[in-house]
DNA sequence: TCGGCAATTGGCCAGGTGACCAATAGCGGT
DNA sequence: ACCGCTATTGGTCACCTGGCCAATTGCCGA
């Protein structure tokens, strides 16, 4: 009587519909929050009864690990395209402003408002924990590939390139744990640090990554 | 029936019980996660109803928020007591030394974990939210006034002490976000670098901040 | 000493959660 | 064309939460 749809019932595959899922919880937990991850909340996302995600996730948990993956690998596909090269003729410095660029915006937000969140929960979510370490050393690693591509051109000036995609995580870290609290404060020094120690750690000048 | 002290009611003064609330509250938080705070579960840690805790916060969230504040505030005023000097014969640099020890000390970790709590939380709680704003301020300024003692007495070079502030605890901040996920891996790049962005922002030699 | 105020009790409620299950109905294979 | 597998339904269950309230009882002041 609620639903709209009531009535008509559409049988996906197995794999789209999951697929579906995923993609549905994904959103929640990114625009939401992934405590709001739920059986009901997906379910009627779908227009759907939250049996049915029961059905393809017995655990709840597991749910929310796939969808924050699922979430975080995307956007990180946006922020630094996979593959040594860039798609058109880009170095990896210009990829790499591109990339300051953009978290810098505040469509970058809700991505730092996730990985605070889920940085959080996996003190209590096992499952959830494994797929949060599993992004960690992806990110570190697509950046340190970046790095790499760098130093060999002769852009970049990095004896460690592992060390250096580290640190520049934590500082891009440190600067978004603020997003949920004081985020329209001080907002000079937190967002020029992570740059700043990216131009420090690859000998770039001040300011090189400052602008496209 | 299940409670050991089953009859015994002893009767405090208000500010007092308040006080003992909160305290408990805190050490909950601190310890196992400020979303672990609830009615009941500190009642029974201090062997009281629940609905004792609801009457002296008739919300929640004010126990949350206070909570957070009293750990916090414990905890800043252990890592860099008040005041412009040192209870001893301090100086700037060794108070600064203690700090850095002090902090990658794995007894922080439980407050590295508060914070990243506090920090997610307040995407939900506009009280806890207020709180942590609060106590983010009062750990920067507390910092700000260390560092403007150390310029005073030429021991640290620094035009901006404030955003020198900021940044360290940008980087401190950068560090401990992983406390909950990848603790164990990576630890040598990313504890170095609070010390070392640091020790760049106060004009000191490397390594100056490394050992009492 | 004793009365009354307020701290404290102990129980209630509605709402939300994950997990579970029998019944139904859509769809692919024969 | 139809039959069977299974995706999907729609409901139930126990559990935990915050908020609420009348009754009780400890303690302070008169």
């Amino acid at each position: 009587m609620t639903s709209r749809d009531s009535g008509t019932r559409t049988r996906k595959a197995p794999t789209e519909r999951r697929q579906e899922i995923v993609r549905a919880a994904a959103l929640v937990g990114l625009t939401e929050g992934l405590e709001c991850i739920t059986l009901r909340r997906v379910a009627d996302e779908l227009g759907v009864q939250p049996g049915l995600v029961s059905h393809y996730f017995p655990a709840a948990d597991t749910l929310v690990a796939e969808a924050f993956t699922s979430a975080t690998r995307a956007e990180l596909d946006g922020l630094l395209p996979e593959g040594p090269a860039g798609p058109g003729h880009e170095t990896p410095l210009s990829t790499l402003r591109r990339f300051f660029v953009l978290i810098a915006g505040t469509e970058f937000d809700n991505v730092s408002k996730l990985w605070l969140n889920a940085r959080h929960l996996s003190r209590y979510r096992p499952v959830l924990r494994d797929h949060v370490v599993d992004q960690e050393l992806l990110w570190c690693r697509r950046i340190e590939q970046l790095i790499a591509a760098g130093t060999g051109t002769r852009l970049f000036h990095c004896a460690n390139p592992w060390a250096a995609a580290v640190r520049i995580l934590v500082a891009i870290d440190g600067s978004s744990a603020y997003i949920n609290t004081s985020a329209g404060a001080r907002t000079d020094p937190i967002s020029d640090l992570a740059r700043t120690v990216a131009e420090r750690e690859l000998g770039l000048a001040p300011d090189t990554l400052a602008t496209l």
